[in-house]
DNA sequence: CAGTGGTCTAGACCACGTA
DNA sequence: ACGTGGTCTAGACCACTGT
């Protein structure tokens, strides 16, 4: 009853994917900081009892996620950078902001399940008028209005998502820890605001500005729709990489 | 005398990395199409004369790289989706349009070396007022400006980019095909257009445009710096992926 | 059935940085 | 000298697809 039909295959993961989500989970949750020495290639061999040509492949995949650094002669290492760098850097603003040495506030508009508008159930693969989640708030940089977010939810995915005190946590940071997406579509469009978005963010009609849509899928299943809308002259996106998929910082 | 002190490295590339580059060698040149069959595994071993655990290497990553489709008792194949598929889809904006069925065409404004102002010098690590490639052009799709290309190019790397003819070949074009990069940097701007670039444009100086500027490196130095101008109302910027480096399309 | 890719092993040699 | 990661080998078993 949960989500889709996603049952857990009958195969197990494969062995070097073991290695990896434990990796990746140490750091996600926090007990391997950035920074920290990741055990070598022969202390997981030894620790889970396969090849070092698996365990080689788990933690090169990882460094080519950006999320572990390796160092030939030296050791592997928690990446210092954000892990997301692969493409638009801006999946949580407020630690984007705070590393900039800034002040980071996020007002609250509004928190409501709502009935789901045709393009809001058509990116969310729901029927119209399908209950949906809604949020919007405004994100200020040292009291400056950066961002006008409005976040539609899939109920089904995220259940509990309405019940949540947005005034502690961020509807991105709920989302990020209680439903990991694996899947993520980005847009962004240069527009001129409304006299009412112009107003929540403090800035004149008649400048553009920056809207990023973004949808995210876990498990092949939509979760949120976000469109964060930027004054153009307060904010802008940024990406680097290679193309071969290997991390960028170098 | 030539490019920089990056020498040829003592060592020669590694076999998988080998492989890899004459696969996507064959895919950039066209001697292998969308669709074509790739060489099995057992055969790429033979031709090379390597072992089978190096070809899946080189073949997994450029499966990961989205440049073909392996499918598991069937064999591998060249990839149908445009290969830059990893971030915004921009690379070729002429292909972008003949996807879509449209007409493409490029106005050429200008082609000349100047000496490089500081903001271009700084971005393609020269000294100001060294002498860099300079080349503006209009796209239009159907007839519809959709871009404005304001392009600067370092002569070191790129020495017979001015004597290239370019109403025949589009600037990015020969860059692709002679200066292949290794990293890429996009930043995304919404901004309003000068009076001079809303007339090449042919739209209102009061609507607003979406501005990505784009660097390229190759082995480490900076190739290009490339700014686009687009309308906001014509057109927009997209990328989907996943954030495991898999193949975006599922 | 034979061919394909997906994974795994138990060794190996190398270049590198630290001690 | 030692431990690290980077690469490579020559096998192996499996699940899958096509004939």
């Amino acid at each position: 009853m949960t989500v889709a039909s996603t049952s857990r295959p009958a195969t197990p993961a494969a062995l070097y994917q073991q290695v990896k989500d434990f990796v990746a989970r140490k750091i996600a949750d926090g007990s391997w900081k950035p920074g920290d020495r990741v055990p070598s290639e022969q202390e997981l061999v030894a620790e889970f009892g396969i090849a070092r040509m698996t365990v080689n492949r788990a933690l090169r995949e990882l460094a080519g996620q950006g999320k572990i650094v390796r160092v030939a002669g030296v050791g592997s290492f928690v990446a210092e950078e954000k892990p997301q760098s692969t493409l638009l850097q801006i999946a949580n603003i407020a630690d984007e902001i705070r590393q900039r040495g800034h002040n980071h506030r996020c007002m609250l508009l509004s928190l409501a399940r709502v009935a789901a508008p045709l393009d809001v159930a058509s990116a969310l693969d729901l029927r119209t008028g399908e209950s949906v989640f809604a949020v919007s708030c405004v994100h200020f940089e040292d009291e400056v209005a950066v961002q006008l977010e409005d976040r539609y939810v899939n109920p089904r995915m995220a259940p509990d998502f309405i019940r949540q005190d947005f005034t502690r946590l961020l509807p991105s940071e709920y989302l990020v820890k209680h439903v990991p997406f694996d899947q993520i579509e980005h847009v962004v469009d240069a527009i001129l605001p409304t006299a009412e978005q112009a107003e929540l963010l403090q800035m004149p009609a008649t400048q553009p500005c920056l809207m990023l849509t973004r949808r995210t899928w876990a498990a092949g299943t939509p979760v949120t729709l976000v469109r964060c809308l930027h004054p153009g002259t307060r904010y802008r996106l940024g990406s680097r990489f290679r193309p071969d998929g290997t991390a960028p910082r170098g």
